[in-house]
DNA sequence: ATTACTATGTAACCAATGTTACCGTAAAGC
DNA sequence: GCTTTACGGTAACATTGGTTACATAGTAAT
């Protein structure tokens, strides 16, 4: 587990905190469509990244979805991070957008680390820092877009986070996660295709002109 | 202002601490509708609110804008919080709602106090979980809720900041702050008083059965 | 009082999105 | 092979929200 880290995490932490991380953290393997995390649990550990995604998603009082954003490698759950503190349950769900390695580090040692290692300090804050724009994001797309746009965003987004241009989603399932029908993404996808930018296919999307 | 601090942030910050912002920071009174930060703008020092209320607003390319949340006493903006870290530019903007009094600390004592006390770690990370939820709030309303919902939500947190039932907007503003049309919020407006919830003024709304 | 301006009300229309329904086809199970 | 199920295409329609246009009523300026 040790190079795992030093390999993800080696230019953000020093030496000593690392061997920490190395002691008390868990390497786990998660693989596609796994749930780390759903709303109302609490929260006994905190997840670092090493590969693969995660996908975040909220949920209305109908049991509705939308996906907020995904975690890459080298990044953390910022929602978990105050669960410690607070003790409060999570808002959000998260799901493993594919076959993911991690690091659970129980969170006692958050406080700990905090007021010992400047560099988790900065990691944390950091952590915040993107999260609050990914959210900002998220709301630009919802406000300001059209579904169109938004559905276009969405295949890139997927794209890059799998660094695959083939989405491998159903109309229904990408309907679920831009909280909209299958029937609107189909007719929106179908649009996409005529302007040449995707090509459709039973199962999966392939994303020309990226 | 030390008593000002001991009176909102008492409860918080231990003595040391409560010195050391008595003699770094700045106390500062800004009257209703003054700019305090705009997007694109660097961030030189950290808001603690004393009284009265901020509201945050995001922008899109063609400057329609939106209304995120509202800053209440006793909160900071968590936005400024990592732009001392990473020096980068403020991604929203920030307008008083009414008069409001704060105290300005500079951001060099962000990292300073960050390992000294911990009562200010708590209260940074406490600040960006408020923020996360806000901003999940803000999204579940955009996301899931219909336009009348929106607005109805929007009018209640108004009156709720102000500690006032009587909401001092156009429709314009209000318009704004939703980014909707002014039609389309007269048009709301007048089916939300004919169902006895609100009464309509000209520039001005009173709220009934809050 | 007259004029100009601002806020609001409302109708008519349009565009985007959501809903229901039905069809054909691919894949999976048997 | 046959049957069943999942997936996607599409038409028809409903609803929400956005746009344009115009009327009326307060308010302010002179």
């Amino acid at each position: 587990m040790i190079n795992e880290l030093k390999n993800n995490y080696g230019h953000l932490f020093e030496d000593a905190l690392l061997n920490e991380i190395n002691q008390v953290g868990t390497f786990k393997e998660v693989s596609e469509g796994s749930k780390l995390m759903d709303i109302g649990d609490y929260i006994k550990a905190m997840p670092l990244l090493i590969s693969g995604a995660i996908k975040i998603l909220r949920e209305d009082n109908d049991g509705d979805e939308l996906l907020l954003y995904f975690l890459e490698k080298g990044e953390t759950c910022a929602m978990t991070l105050t669960c410690c503190l607070g003790h409060t349950k999570s808002e959000i769900r998260a799901i493993a957008e594919m076959d993911t390695k991690l690091i659970m580090v129980p969170i006692q040692k958050m406080e700990e680390w905090s007021s010992k290692y400047k560099s988790w300090r900065h990691f944390v804050f950091e952590s915040y820092h993107n999260r609050l724009n990914e959210m900002l994001e998220t709301i630009d797309s919802i406000a300001f877009l059209k579904m169109d746009e938004r559905l276009l965003k969405y295949l890139n987004d997927k794209a890059r986070v799998s660094d695959n241009s083939i989405i491998n989603n159903t109309h229904q399932e990408i309907a679920y996660e831009l909280h909209t029908s299958r029937v609107v993404v189909s007719r929106l996808l179908k649009k996409l295709e005529n302007l040449g930018k995707i090509e459709l296919h039973r199962n999966h999307i392939i994303i020309k002109n990226i």
